[in-house]
DNA sequence: TGTACATCAGTGAACGCGCGTTCACTGATGTAC
DNA sequence: TGTACATCAGTGAACGCGCGTTCACTGATGTAC
């Protein structure tokens, strides 16, 4: 609980050919300082360094700036939600089509609201802008064809939809962090079995 | 597109009695200031005296700091709104029911995509936090109570929900809200069409 | 009607601070010959 | 095997800047007597 870096030995460097650790190091440590704090204006270069135990001027060697950084961060947990998802629904037995959805609603719900700050980093700088006409790519975007899937498989084993399957995931996906974004900062209101009700209920409405 | 704020005459200061009139004023430059930025790290003290053409510290005798300059802002952003979702739904015929929610969601929306930092500002700052069990308040809560009366109408009318008014109204809310936030800055895909119909599609849903 | 004083709206200059970024550097580890 | 040099991982100190906030102030307008 104290305010200060603790003052451990001044850290021993990683040896020669592994300087990339560091770069996880620091998006580890950009990580976890996000997690205590309340939006991306706190997550400064020279505070991402206090808290990986490194000098400032470090950062440089594996962000060009503090956009980059930030960039960099962002990527990072997007892949981390990513794998969450597909985690969750790899738990659940593949012949319950309708569950595994569920499990990676569940799943990214769980993610936003255990880590609201990343959550927010997140929706803000979403994905590149991309010219129009062309086939969006990106994290967000590999992270809804996931659902896609996942409705895809329900239509396919004969669970009826009342909208396709992109539009599914996305009513479904937009649904469940427009629940969570919405609320995370409103009372005691928001609590887990709450939210997860309410998707569930949103998922219902969705299948005939 | 210069730079400068423009140089103009040192202000005329208000009448006695009017220095009420400054809040107001500074309000104003801080919303305009919103618009031309990204995110809440920008709405700094000095920006917006900036853009109001007075000292930065005249702002400290309408706000005790920057926590609550923000916190004015925000309030005044969801009374905004507030009105824009009300006149939305008079210009509709009141006995088209479903047509005046869906208005008034559709208002909602084109402030979201018309006014993104503001947007940002009052979903990341939402409601104060208030007990658990204590009916909730604030002016989140009352833009969704407009809904509610909007869809208990539908269904006073005989225009079955498949959920209780209650929850149709934070489902076609928070669904037509995390559609804009999530796609907000990704692509020309967010032209203004696509998400009314989005959301026309969405708020289909939930009737029976 | 004067006149002394209170109150108002708003300011200019200064403070200390943390920030992003740059630069020349340190010392350990590898490589060429 | 030495030894000179290149390369690597990482640093310490400094820069200039914009920020939030405070303070004593200015000058206009009202009020008491």
């Amino acid at each position: 609980m104290s305010k200060e870096a603790q003052v451990s030995a001044p850290r021993t460097r990683n040896r020669w050919g592994e300087g990339e650790r560091l770069r996880g190091e620091i998006l580890a440590a950009a990580s976890r300082l996000l997690s205590e704090l309340d939006g991306e204006d706190g997550l400064t270069i020279r505070g991402v360094a206090r808290t990986a135990g490194i000098a400032p001027a470090s950062i440089y060697q594996h962000f060009t700036d503090r956009a980059a950084l930030v960039a960099g961060l962002t990527d990072h947990e997007f892949a981390r939600l990513h794998t969450a998802m597909e985690a969750a629904e790899g738990r659940v037995d593949s012949g319950d089509v309708v569950g595994r959805v569920r499990a990676m609603l569940h799943a990214s719900c769980r993610f936003a609201m255990d880590n609201p700050g990343h959550y927010r980093l997140m929706t803000a700088n979403g994905p590149p802008r991309t010219a129009p006409g062309v086939r969006q790519a990106g994290p967000l975007v590999d992270v809804i064809d996931l659902l896609v899937a996942g409705f895809a498989r329900c239509a396919a084993a004969g669970v009826a939809l009342r909208v396709p399957a992109e539009r599914a995931a996305v009513i479904a996906f937009v649904g469940a962090h427009g629940r969570v974004a919405l609320f995370q900062n409103s009372a005691k209101h928001t609590d887990a079995d709450s939210v997860m009700s309410f998707v569930d209920e949103f998922v219902s409405l969705v299948f005939a």
